[in-house]
DNA sequence: AGAGAGCCTAAACATTCGTATAATTCTCCA
DNA sequence: TGGAGAATTATACGAATGTTTAGGCTCTCT
């Protein structure tokens, strides 16, 4: 065994701040760029800055916490339409939208794609500083769970196709000896993959596992 | 047993349509709560007008799906503090904003707020119908789910105290034993319990349980 | 005082669950 | 061809669970 005592599930650690986070600037003008950057910089976050959509979507997005702060109007794809994309693309940074330009229907269509905030120029500091919390803070949260549902889906895939079915109808709530007529086992078989799936995934208890399957959304459904 | 085959809980019905509605209208122009009205009316939508905010607080909310449109400008109360106030009641009806007059942070702070949308005038109807659609459509599945979890509840609060504190250690993952040990009691009691504890909420089995203590939320934590 | 309700335990039994050991069949591979 | 390694089953036993029957205890309401 690897790996223990590391419950990958159901963490409720204490509250850590947001610790490390980038915030990725966007706009083409780079006398605002280089404001923003310094801005950010001075309540020590991390900043990377670029001229275009495209240019950013060019790199990697990064591990840790993140937001996004961009000009609604840019070369290339616009804002909006890098909000789109990036849905799309099931990149799920938060977004801050500033502009000098825009409208009520632009900033409606931003929120309800997702957007943090938008604010329109000129806004105090603390405004965007403001936002950019609540932004990396959100993302930071995203991220946590969205580990935790990762762990437990590769453990999940561990598991032989026998033991995964077992898993799903015992987290149904049936009995090993439905299971194995489910299945067309015998009830020992069941038992047996039982224990290998609890061993596998980690589980001290019916409990445990049956939360994993809910996190998982498994819930043996469809026949075939 | 009394009812039977009636489970309460994770009802995965068919998509029913939104079936009837109502829309509630604020505005304290008298023809534009009348063209709304009929507006509405044109498609089926029953709607309750009315000329301010207070007006609207008097009476109660309806027990069918429904939504919120109103002007951000009115007479006593805003829109913009008349959803603060939903909101501080506790009252979670979708709203949809109509304006001929706002501005950019206005929207955005409806929309934070958790405005459905937020439209300018003039709109075309089919933009104001499709928000309605949307709002109700959203408020139908919140009273679904709200409607399991007080069913959920209110049975939870039909158990005793034990019941309830077993319940609680028997969700957490704990053996009969260890819930004994937990509430100094015989583990056969807490064996009696138990039965009596899936009885009274409908459970079917253990996963089921485990189930309902999770959407309400029961962690048995805080020590006293 | 008596009836009833909720709380707690005991004994006994049947069912279910979990694990260890061993055996069978099958495939894959050196 | 022999063997490693899965998938599957059988036997057997110990632990955990669920139910029934029976009884004692302490309240409250009448």
């Amino acid at each position: 065994m690897t790996g223990l005592s590391d419950s990958p599930h159901q963490g409720v650690k204490a509250e850590e701040p947001s610790g490390r986070a980038i915030v990725f600037v966007i706009d083409d003008d780079v006398s605002i760029r280089r404001s923003l950057s310094n801005l950010f910089r001075s309540v020590n976050l991390d900043v990377a800055a670029f001229g275009s959509a495209q240019e950013m979507l060019q790199g990697k997005l990064p591990e840790v916490a993140s937001c996004l702060v961009l000009d609604v109007r840019l070369p290339g794809l616009s804002g909006l339409e890098l909000q789109t994309e990036l849905a799309k693309l099931n990149l799920h940074i938060p977004i801050i939208f500033i502009t000098g330009h825009g409208d009520i229907p632009m900033s409606v269509k931003a929120m309800k794609g997702g957007a943090v905030d938008f604010l329109t120029k000129p806004f105090r500091d603390q405004e965007l500083l403001d936002a950019v919390v609540a932004a990396t803070e959100r993302d930071r949260k995203r991220r946590e769970v969205e580990k935790t549902v990762a762990n437990l889906q590769s453990l999940f895939e561990t598991l032989s196709p026998r033991e995964q079915a077992v898993m799903k109808l015992v987290a149904a709530g049936l009995m090993n000896k439905q299971v194995a007529a489910e299945l067309e086992l015998a009830e020992i078989t069941v038992k047996i993959y039982r224990g290998r799936v609890m061993k596998k995934m980690g589980a001290r208890s019916l409990a445990d596992l049956i939360r994993m399957a809910e996190t998982l959304g498994i819930c043996a459904n469809q026949p075939e």
